[in-house]
DNA sequence: ATGATGATGTCAGGAAATGACATCATCACG
DNA sequence: CGTGATGATGTCATTTCCTGACATCATCAT
């Protein structure tokens, strides 16, 4: 039996997101979070590069997979089917977590602290994104174009997955994105607003 | 006269640009561009809700002229050209100011916390268009779709603008980074690179 | 068992940010 | 002129975030 309990990532993980959801980011202390896990303040800040970051870490993981993607997909796709293939494909690392990606998605729509690490994190993955394109053969600006469309996509499907309303899994509803992006984008910017269907 | 200088949120802006591009914004004390300024830690968190804001004044203010730009473009004007005539409206608020602009890009592009300030800066500004665009009557997604771009397109057009070496003004810039946009979205996203003009 | 190693704790301190209150300059008004 | 209201600034105290230096504890190889 050891004296320190296991994981303690995990568990400062967990005891912030509590913390947070319950009484919001602002509100709760760095010595509350590590008090809940059994850990010091000091310890958190081993883990963690600041407070916020807490809530999120498993973006190089989430990151990995979707490089992994692009760099193994056949050679002649087409750049955006790439990046959705990618986005696709991270049905698995989502499926356990619904529920704590939803509580987290709340307790990050509420604090604009953590409303721009959330965007920078954002923009970091398209950047990574787009370079694992280059690496491909892909030119800019269509590396960059495909990997901004393709992460604002996730961030909507990846949105509307978390909905409690909503049918199907994440896979699904980062496909819809896509394939709306696709009428959107033949609907075109310089054109005029097109009649409503109904 | 007054025993108050005059222009304090100026000097402190002006002092905080100078010792971040000096010594790094991590590096600088509020303390420092207080004294700096002639003031108090305690004055500059009147005038700023945090040390990086200081850096950040004026958004409001090119928000106004750009939704003002919005608000008065005729009415059957399609989404983006309206979002492309605001952007290109914007070269005298910053004729003057190149040279600050180009030392406080510098000083953004150096550190993250102020790269985070900058994108949610950017993602309200758009936010912000977008719901200008609809109470002309655009609708979703076109609006927000218009807005973002728009967004990307003024960054790329500013950064361009500030490079040393550019020819022309700001506006030429923007027209320049929306006619690319055009080509792009001819370009589509779901077709393959085309081969390389040389 | 024992020494190396890695994880955690303890302590001290700088800097950011905020609240409460004091002080100073200006201006309107009699 | 003087005097009180108002707004800008200063002073002080405090909390919290975050970091460096060093101590301590658990584990593991040998």
């Amino acid at each position: 039996m050891s004296r320190w309990e296991p994981n303690a990532e995990g568990r400062l993980q967990r005891a912030a997101l509590e913390l947070f959801a319950d009484q919001g980011f602002e509100n709760t202390t760095v010595a509350e979070i590590a008090e809940r896990a059994g850990l010091t303040e000091r310890t958190f800040f081993r883990y963690f590069a600041d407070k916020r970051e807490v809530l999120f870490a498993g973006a190089e993981e989430l990151q990995k997979i979707l490089v992994d993607v692009v760099h193994d997909a056949p050679p002649s796709s087409q750049p955006l089917s790439v990046v959705a293939q990618a986005f696709e494909s991270i049905n698995p690392f989502f499926e356990q977590r619904r529920e704590g990606a939803q509580l987290r998605q709340a307790v990050i729509k509420a604090n604009p602290e953590l409303r721009e690490r959330e965007l920078i994190k954002m923009a970091t993955l398209a950047a990574v994104l787009a370079g694992a394109l280059r690496e491909r053969g892909v030119s800019e600006p269509a590396a960059t174009l495909a990997s901004e469309a393709g992460v604002v996509v996730f961030r909507v499907g990846f949105d509307a997955w978390l909905d409690p309303r909503h049918k199907g899994d994440l896979t699904d509803a980062i496909r819809d994105g896509f394939s709306q992006l696709e009428d959107v984008s033949d609907f075109g910017f310089r054109r005029a607003t097109p009649a409503p269907k109904a």
